[in-house]
DNA sequence: CGGTGTCTTGATTCTCATCAATTACTGTGG
DNA sequence: CCACAGTAATTGATGAGAATCAAGACACCG
C-alpha cells in the first residue's frame, strides 16, 4: 500500500467537496494532514461496527457501501467513486461505523483523521454547510430507496438499478454500461436474489430492451426502458 | 392559525437544534425571524412537490413525514416531535419539496424561512456542524430502514414499527403507547398493507406478546417482544 | 484437466397483496 | 336520542409474485 499526498487544489475531481474548498483551506495545514493511499480490489477499507478512525475519498476507482443482514446477505446502499465519501459517520461521536466498503477495483483513497475533520468543519463554516448539503442530499436519495423498496416489484427494482448504474457510471458507444457487476451485486442493490435478476435479465433481453455482450450489459433504448417503470416512480431518481 | 414568537432559548425542547445555539445566536436577529404558529389536526404542512418555502421545527405535537407513491400509497419515512425538523430540505437551492408532512395533533410549529436559515447556516459554522451531524444520523436510520425493508419479513417490520414507536413515544404505567396510530398508518410506516397488521397483531395478541384496551396498543414484555426479531436486526435501531 | 465460482433454468413452496364481506366505531343532523 | 353515513377494523379466500431448493451449463484459473 503505496501512500502519498498530492494536492487537493490539482484534483481532477471537480465536485469532491474537499476540492472546491481547497482554496480557501490553503492557508491551513488540514488538507495536508491527509493520507493517500492506493489499495487493489477486493480490500475492506470499512468493516460495519469497527470503531471509527475517519473518513475516506474516492479519489480514483469503485467502491460499494453495503451492511450485512440476515444469514450474511448484503444489501447494498450506493456505490462511491470519484470524490464521493466512505464512512461517513467518520467525523462524528459516534463509536462504531454502521456500514462497510468494499474496492471493486484498484482504488486511489485519501483518508481524514476523525480529529482533521472535526477541525476543518468547525473552522470553516462553508464546508460545513457543503457536507451538510451532501448529507441532505443523500438522505433524500435513501428516503426515496425506502419508498421504492416498499412499492416496487422486483422487475421495476431490477430496471431502477440498471437505470441507477447507467446515469451514475455511464455506458460506451455501443450503450454498454461502463460499470460491470455480478448477478449478486445487482441483486443485493435492487434488494431481492440473484435468481429473480437472472430471471428478470432473460425478460429483458428477450423483449429486446437489454442486450448482452459476454458480462457487459446495455440498455437498448433508455427512454423505453425508463417507461417500464410506473409514472409514479419514474421521476424519483436516486 | 395564531402566531407570535416565543423565545428560542426559554424553549423546552432542549433537543432542537436552535435551542441548543439561541445563546451564540442570541446577538443576531435570526431567530426573531422565526414565525410560530398553532395548526389544527390533519393539515398538510408541507406538500410533496410544492415549492419550498423553509424549515419547520415542532414546538409541540407531533406530524408525521411521508410521500406518495403507486395509487396513492404513503410511504411514511419518520414521526416529527419536540424540536424536530419538518421540510428537511428547506434551507438549500432546491426547489421543491421531497416528502409531504402532516399533523397528527394539534400542533405549533415554529417557521423559517430559505433565506433566513441560510443566513444563520452560514454565519455560524457550529450551527452547521449539528445540522450536518443530523443529516448524518438521518441518513444512517434510513439506510438502516433500506436494509430492513430489504429483508424483513411483515411480522418482523410491524414488530420493528411498534418497537420504534415505544421507543420515540414511550408507554403508560400500564405498558400501552403514548402515540396511537390506525392500523393504516402502521402499515404505511411498516411499509406493508393494513390487513397485514391487523392479522399480525391479532396473532401477537393471541401468543400474549401484545394487550390491547381500545385503540390503545401495549407491549406485555420488551425483551420477549423483541427477541422476536431476528438477532440480525436486533441492535440497528432508527 | 479438474475444480471453483458464476450464471442459468425449472420446479416447488410460501409469503404477502388483493379482493370481498362483515362487524365495530364515530360523529352529525334531524 | 336515535338513525344514518362514513370510516376504521377484522377475517377469510384467492392468486400472483417472489424466495428457496435443486441441478446443470459455462467460464476461468491453477
Amino acid at each position: 500500500m503505496h501512500t502519498s499526498n498530492p494536492s487537493c487544489e490539482a484534483c481532477l475531481n471537480t465536485n469532491c467537496i474537499l476540492h472546491k474548498h481547497a482554496r480557501d483551506l490553503a492557508m491551513t495545514s488540514f488538507l495536508e494532514k491527509k493520507n493517500t493511499m492506493k489499495v487493489r480490489k477486493g480490500q475492506n477499507v470499512i468493516i460495519e461496527g469497527s470503531p471509527i478512525h475517519g473518513l475516506y475519498f474516492v479519489k480514483e476507482g469503485i467502491a460499494k457501501v453495503y451492511n450485512t443482514g440476515i444469514n450474511g446477505r448484503e444489501q447494498i446502499l450506493r456505490f462511491a467513486l470519484n470524490g464521493e465519501v466512505l464512512g461517513q459517520r467518520g467525523f462524528s461521536t459516534q463509536q462504531y461505523y454502521a456500514v462497510s466498503s468494499l474496492t471493486l477495483e484498484e482504488t486511489t483513497l485519501c483518508h481524514f483523521s476523525t480529529e482533521n475533520l472535526q477541525m476543518m468543519l468547525k473552522s470553516s463554516s462553508s464546508l460545513a454547510y457543503d457536507f451538510m448539503v451532501f448529507y441532505a442530499e443523500e438522505l433524500n436519495r435513501s428516503e426515496t430507496k425506502v419508498r421504492k423498496f416498499a412499492q416496487m416489484t422486483v422487475r421495476e427494482k431490477v430496471i431502477d438499478s440498471l437505470l441507477y448504474i447507467n446515469r451514475k457510471f455511464g455506458h460506451d458507444e455501443k450503450g454498454f454500461l461502463k460499470l460491470t457487476l455480478s448477478r449478486r451485486n445487482i441483486a443485493d442493490f435492487a434488494g431481492t436474489t440473484e435468481e429473480q435478476v437472472i430471471r428478470t435479465l432473460s425478460a429483458l433481453k428477450k423483449e429486446k430492451l437489454l442486450k448482452c455482450e459476454g458480462k457487459k450489459i446495455g440498455i437498448v433504448d433508455i427512454d423505453k426502458f425508463a417507461l417500464e417503470i410506473d409514472e409514479h416512480h419514474y421521476f424519483l431518481q436516486s
